[in-house]
DNA sequence: GAGGGTCAGATGGTCGGACCATTGGTGACT
DNA sequence: AGTCACCAATGGTCCGACCATCTGACCCTC
């Protein structure tokens, strides 16, 4: 049927897949202000009809939105912006690394750039408040020293600290996505861990570089504990048999 | 033959969401070296019936591992697996710029931590071809001073060279998505751009640092290039009447 | 026989409707 | 007044159907 032509010069074939419209609206309402974390989306079948798609494909839109972390639904209750501290859900960088193999010791790299910066951008303005908040951590690493993975928790939550004291909630994010790859390894080999006191010590002199307002220093010695940090990690791996059959699961 | 029971028998539970398990299907499938990028998957008919859900399901959890960037669907051809260099979508980051209000320094500011890392590893150890490739990119940059826009894909094209040539692939994919995002405003603004050319003279110095193996140096030049970069982008922006009504619109 | 155009099957995209599972509030019963 | 059972609202799943697009094989023309 050659005749058969759907472009229509009013309506050119300027719309979208019916999936993309939702995340569109979606995103339109969430930019305009009209929607904000914790708030309430409106009942599928009512926001189908206002945005103008079918149910399913209203939830294919859904879906996407939930995949990229935007939204969170819970059967019966409702579905909502997403709260909380901002998080790019770890699912994206873990899926890159099962696809194009990405190495441990690469993530760690990207880590390293990352924290070091983080600590730099601190020493240079992070207010008490956060300062405090870091302290905190220290003390209750600690407080931990014969618990392995109570003091792994608050390895990472020290991590996470200075990634807020420097200011840069994007920086911040990053730095979240990458520790948590990490960090899933990382809790299967901390038993065996030794020196934990000195891993404590080391963060510690990196919360006085903070403290002090010394941004090289700070770089230097969170460069110190990543470098240590790395090789111990390395040292705990090689003390386990481990499964090395697999061919693709790097991280 | 059982009517219309649907499963449930010898399953006790504990079974993800439909959606979810396809994903891990999907993912298991590629941790397992079974699916490899560019390859194609099942039908959406066959696939649902291979995992053991509908076919809505199906395409639920599809629906997911689009948003994420690891499969892409074609009408009519097939679903498949994500090719080409690793990718982060830059939609994630972009909503949470939206939600959160991520500014443009802020994004600035990340950019910079994460460029400034790959331009001292590359200077580390780039290999002699990328260090050929960054030197296409300078020469096109001098070629095209009268074409703004020109002259900005080859810059972009530069900064992503040098992200390669740090040898790093998660730290190229975390410089590729902030830089789209980065890029969006800067297309509107260029044409206001003046002294190209020594933008493009920053850019040989860079390469020159890099292919002295000096990381140091590389990583100043890279620095002084985003902050004069950062600045002249503040003033092109400025010299626009823009539109400042948006509240919530910051990237 | 070779080339190009055409049609059918395969495949993803959309839709409407239906039923199930969970949640949370409300009203009835004690 | 307190407790509990019920029910409406809401997301989760499924079925069957039809449309839009692409691929490849078939057929007609030259």
């Amino acid at each position: 049927m050659p005749t058969a032509i759907r472009g229509k010069t009013s309506k050119p074939d300027t719309e979208l897949p019916a999936a993309a419209q939702v995340v569109e609206f979606v995103r339109r309402q969430i930019e305009a202000g009209r929607l904000r974390p914790g708030d309430r989306l409106p009942a599928e079948r009512d926001l189908a009809e206002e945005i103008g798609v079918s149910r399913p494909s209203l939830r294919s839109g859904l879906q996407t939105l939930q995949a990229l972390g935007v939204i969170q639904s819970r059967q019966g209750a409702g579905t909502f912006i997403a709260a909380g501290p901002p998080r790019l859900g770890g699912a994206p960088l873990s899926f890159l690394a099962a696809l194009h193999g990405f190495t441990r010791d690469e993530m760690f790299e990207a880590r390293r750039v990352l924290e070091l910066g983080a600590a730099s951008l601190a020493a240079e303005r992070a207010t008490q408040e956060r300062i405090t908040a870091l302290a905190d951590e220290v003390a209750a690493m600690f407080a931990s020293l014969d618990d392995p993975q109570e003091f792994l928790i608050h390895d990472v939550q020290f991590h996470k600290a200075v990634a807020t004291a420097s200011g840069n909630p994007v920086l911040a994010t990053l730095i979240d996505t990458i520790s948590a790859l990490v960090y899933e390894t990382r809790k299967l080999t901390v038993e065996r861990a030794h020196d934990l006191k000195e891993s404590a010590e080391m963060h510690r002199r990196i919360y006085r570089a903070i403290k002090a307002g010394d941004p090289e220093k700070a770089r230097d010695e969170m460069g110190t504990h990543l470098a240590l940090a790395r090789q111990a990690q390395a040292s705990e791996e090689e003390a386990r048999p481990a499964k090395r059959a697999n061919s693709g699961r790097q991280v």
